[in-house]
DNA sequence: AACTGTGAAGTTTTTCACAGCC
DNA sequence: GGCTGTGAAAAACTTCACAGTT
């Protein structure tokens, strides 16, 4: 989703997809093995192998022909492109039941991620253990999100409230925002934002149903 | 998402941003607004307002010209496209701080999905109640499911779960499935499936950021 | 004057199909 | 024989622009 002006000439909707052939990938990996084929990988995850070879070819050659793909390799270079071989510091604002399910999530840390702070508006849970975190309240957020460089945050707060908490994140210094609230989010260029609506998901699917 | 073969001509694309509209336009509602137009709709979700009549135009004539969509009308229209005009029954399997999560979530009820049941294999959660429900065995799944003629379900169990789960899900008559595991789902023709993996969104954005 | 609905034009994305390499 | 990388073709999707309606 490029906010706005995209600087490079890749189609999002190929980034897009890089993240779900990763997770393919590292899964293949745990399972030990070493090499795939494009036609494997699509098998797997529905999806042509031609596209996989295009998609991967924006970015270079990673594969043998006659060969496919060597695993651990390829998994490297999508890091790389993603920029997933580092750890991001991410903020989570709210700390109710979802912001708790989120802030124990194991999955995060081996991905990329890492919670590093929770911060919530409610004076009665200001102070207690979320994770490892001690929960701040909301008006530490620019400050500990400045000091600390944070540009990626999760947003796990009611409707009402995400897009305030939106824009003084934003003001922070935030650039990409994972919105768990089910409202669409006005964003200034360069701020990239995605959306995690299950009912959303829901209603796509009942569309086909009888 | 069709999982294959698609009976109708209508793009899945368009199907995707029905929930957005519609959820924009339950929004204005509450806000105490009659009508709207493509235009103003556009600006508050980043489309272009050629792109929401277009696809409105789909499904027929819901607006009048020189005055735009009445938005009570328009929302009836959308949910009956969605089939979310009536309640849907949701199964939701597993009963960790994901299931909790969503078991807890207040906001299904009102947008067209009900949990009524809560499926888990750790034998000290079964019998406990999480929401409103009682946490039943795995083994009751098939008999539950096909009793209450359940077409939907969650997923949030760990990722080596996951497939099996799935594959439990569809023998027992569920069509549509929400799933929270990170890893692609394997499913027969005429099963739709959709992805929650926060981790995908967050590895999408960071290509962007420096 | 404001706005929809829609063919036509333009753009993007996917698939095809094959040369080249292992 | 099996597989990649890639131009070219095909398909899908978005935007344009305007006739027609309120």
């Amino acid at each position: 989703m490029p906010s706005n002006i995209v600087s490079s000439n890749i189609p999002d909707i190929v980034i897009g997809r890089l993240p779900i052939y990763l997770r393919a990938l590292t899964r293949l990996a745990q399972e030990g093995q070493d090499v795939t084929s494009s036609h494997e990988l699509g098998q797997r995850l529905g999806i042509s192998s031609a596209q996989i070879r295009k998609d991967l070819s924006h970015f270079g050659g990673f594969g043998k022909q006659g060969t496919g793909y060597q695993i651990a390799y390829l998994i490297e270079q999508l890091k790389q492109v993603l920029k997933v071989n580092r750890e991001w510091d991410v903020a989570l604002v709210g700390a109710g039941d979802l912001g708790h399910a989120v802030a124990n999530y194991r999955g995060f840390s081996d991905r990329g991620f890492r919670i590093v702070c929770v911060f919530d508006s409610d004076a009665d849970k200001i102070g207690r253990q979320i994770g490892q975190h001690v929960i701040e309240p909301f008006d530490h957020l620019k400050a500990t999100i400045t000091e600390r460089n944070i540009r990626v945050a999760m947003i796990a707060v009611p409707a009402q409230n995400a897009q305030g908490v939106a824009d003084k994140l934003i003001d922070a210094g935030v650039r990409a925002i994972l919105n768990y609230a089910p409202i669409s989010l006005n964003v200034p260029s360069g701020v990239y934002v995605q959306y995690i609506d299950p009912v959303v998901h829901l209603q796509r699917m009942t569309y086909y149903l009888d």
